[in-house]
RNA sequence: GCCUCCUUAGUUAAAUGGAUAUAAUAAACCCCUCCUAAGGGUUAGUUGUGGGUUCGAUUCCCGCAGGGGGUGCCA
């Protein structure tokens, strides 16, 4: 399932190619250049539209101003069999191709065609993929980092599923280890103070509310029966009581943000199935552990790591790496992922190179292993930052600021910056209503186009089943203009694969919108001329579908009014 | 110290090594007898600094300055 961009794109290659060998044989160069060469969409369309670097690459090769060979390259070019119309020189040397009526007509069929499909390809097609993301701690609530993570990871592996690839989505449930230890102590606490006087919480424990909650419920089932036995067994009992309750909750959260996973791994099956433990005895098989101190160190700086690190503390336990390497393990050699994509916070970084570091040792190629890092979020509100602090439990969670900021808005400003760079995200800015927003912006495009149905409707225009004949009438470059960007779709799907960049989508979205307001200011659909009313219309109803997918996508809703 | 991300218009952000560095927003002005003005148009304004690679550098490499994050037998 090729798509016509590419296909134009490989016509453009080719006839140069072509054109060059024949300019060869008839000794107008001296000989057929190798250098490989660039074919791009110029950012302004008054070059063309597609243009090509060639006569430029080749300069050196061939000893001939860039200019000259292009003259060369036009004299022989053949454009009979392909899209384009007519090839010409520009600037430094570039070639600028123009593409034909004809062309703009087939990227509308293509459109209505393809329907809900439109913007898929086949890139990944037969390739699995496992995309990871929020994966909090369950031992509280989520906050505007794992909002960002979510909305990111989602239309990321939306993404993923649209280039082709067979895409699942986890999440990983840290439910062993220190973290689940200081949860148990926490509740313990919290727990006992309803009972007794004058116990402290320590300053490394969980402070929120909603450990003082499943305290006091727990309580009301149970009263005092566990204060009388061991701590031990106390802790454990609030754990079994409050752990569920609270995946419970994430799940219940993610949901309401629109995100459902295929699975919810158990840190903890890597415990019990004895995963985590061969790791290190695997590893240590293969003679890349030592022990010093009483700990058992992995070899890291074999494996280009600045440092070694410990597996085994000197009191028997694993650190946190190794369940993460058995469970990536597990991703990509057991249930055989072509492709692991992880959405962390940057403050992991330091810890990518030691995880991969592990699972090349043990023989798993790590470049399947995809990690992107995403910078921290700053809430804006009145021009002013809102400190989060984690550790008095006062960080603003994801549920509050769902009900702060519609839902749309929310998977859209998350979306709107790359993952590496800082996210202010602006409150006011989110429940704006108004031109500013973004969000709004892209709906009202839609919504603006199913007013338009409706208005001719009512005027008894209706779009006929032989539109597509007067495609060819699209001359105007406001029409123009979008037909280009729609053709773009596919490739733009395949780069934000291929970068792992849901960002292009809300990018591509607001281009989108724009270009549509300029085509309603500058052209009227309901015109004089019939076929050319027919024509816009036919026009106006792709881009509609368009909006339609890309903003499914996103999942944001397309309003028909607003 | 070491690792890493960032530095572009007053502000927030774009630009697979390409053409006159793009938008939004804030400012000024203009456009509804006509499909929602939640829209469009016009004007003005930017690559932190010093080198290098290149026909060509915002982009790649090295140094410097400034900011975020990391650098535990925590996760």
């Amino acid at each position: 399932m090729s798509y016509i961009v590419k296909e134009v794109q490989a016509q453009l290659r080719n006839a140069v190619l072509a054109a060059v060998k024949k300019a060869a044989e008839n000794g107008e160069i001296q000989t057929v250049p190798e250098k490989d060469f660039i074919v791009e969409k110029p950012a302004d369309s008054a070059n063309g539209d597609f243009s090509t670097n060639a006569a430029m690459a080749w300069a050196r090769e061939l000893r001939m101003a860039p200019v000259k060979i292009a003259d060369v390259i036009i004299k022989n070019i053949d454009l009979g069999s392909t899209y384009f119309e007519k090839c010409e020189c520009a600037g430094p040397g570039f070639l600028n191709f123009y593409l034909s009526a004809g062309y703009y007509a087939a990227i509308l069929k293509d459109v209505k065609s393809k329907g809900e499909k439109y913007g898929h390809s086949d890139y990944g097609t037969g390739k699995k993929a496992l995309v990871e993301f929020v994966s909090a701690n369950p031992t509280g609530p989520m906050h505007v980092g794992n909002a960002r993570g979510g909305a990111m990871g989602d239309c990321l592996a939306e993404v993923l599923s649209w280039a082709g690839y067979e895409t699942e989505r986890e999440f990983y449930i840290n439910d062993g280890g220190n973290q689940i230890e200081k949860f148990g102590l926490s509740l313990d606490i919290r727990y006992r103070q309803l009972y007794e006087d004058g116990i402290e919480m320590p300053e490394d424990s969980y402070h929120g509310q909603d450990i003082i909650d499943h305290a006091k419920a727990f309580a009301q089932i149970h009263g005092d029966k566990y204060i009388s036995l061991s701590e031990q067994e106390r802790r454990k009992a609030l754990v079994d009581y409050a752990l569920p309750l609270n995946i419970a909750g994430l799940e219940r959260d993610l949901l309401k943000y629109k995100i459902k996973y295929d699975t919810w791994f158990k840190e903890s099956t890597l415990h019990s199935s004895g995963a985590a433990r061969q790791v290190v005895a695997d590893l240590t098989e293969k003679g890349f552990t030592y022990e010093q101190d009483g700990a058992v160190w992995f070899k890291a700086e074999q494996f280009g790591c600045d440092k070694d690190f410990v597996l085994v503390r000197s009191n028997g336990l694993l650190t946190y790496i190794v369940p993460d390497i058995a469970y990536h393990y597990n991703k990509l050699c057991i249930r055989k992922f072509d492709l692991a994509v992880d959405i962390l916070g940057a403050d992991h970084h330091g810890y990518v190179p030691r995880l991969k570091a592990a699972l090349q040792a043990l023989g798993v190629d790590p470049d399947k292993l995809k990690v992107v890092l995403m910078q921290m979020v700053r809430l804006v509100k009145d021009g002013e930052v809102i400190k989060a602090s984690k550790r008095s439990g006062k960080a603003i969670t994801l549920v509050t600021l769902l009900e702060e900021v519609p839902i749309d808005a929310a998977r859209f400003f998350f979306n709107m910056r790359e993952a590496n760079s800082h996210c202010d995200f602006d409150l006011d800015l989110a429940v704006e209503q108004s031109s500013k927003n973004p969000v709004y912006y892209c709906q009202y495009a839609h919504a603006r186009i199913c007013s338009i149905f409706k208005k001719l409707s009512s005027e008894g225009i209706e779009l006929k089943a032989d539109a597509d004949k007067h495609l060819e009438m699209l001359t105007e470059e406001p029409e123009k203009d979008i037909i280009r960007h729609i053709a773009s779709l596919t490739g733009e799907i395949e780069t934000a694969a291929a970068q792992l960049d849901p960002s292009r989508l809300t990018k591509y979205t607001v281009e989108l919108a724009t270009l549509f307001h300029k085509f309603y200011n500058a052209c009227r659909v309901n015109c004089d001329d019939e076929n050319l009313t027919q024509a816009r219309l036919y026009l106006c109803s792709c881009v509609r579908d368009v909006l339609k997918n890309v903003l499914a996508l996103l999942k944001i809703s397309a309003p028909e009014s607003m």
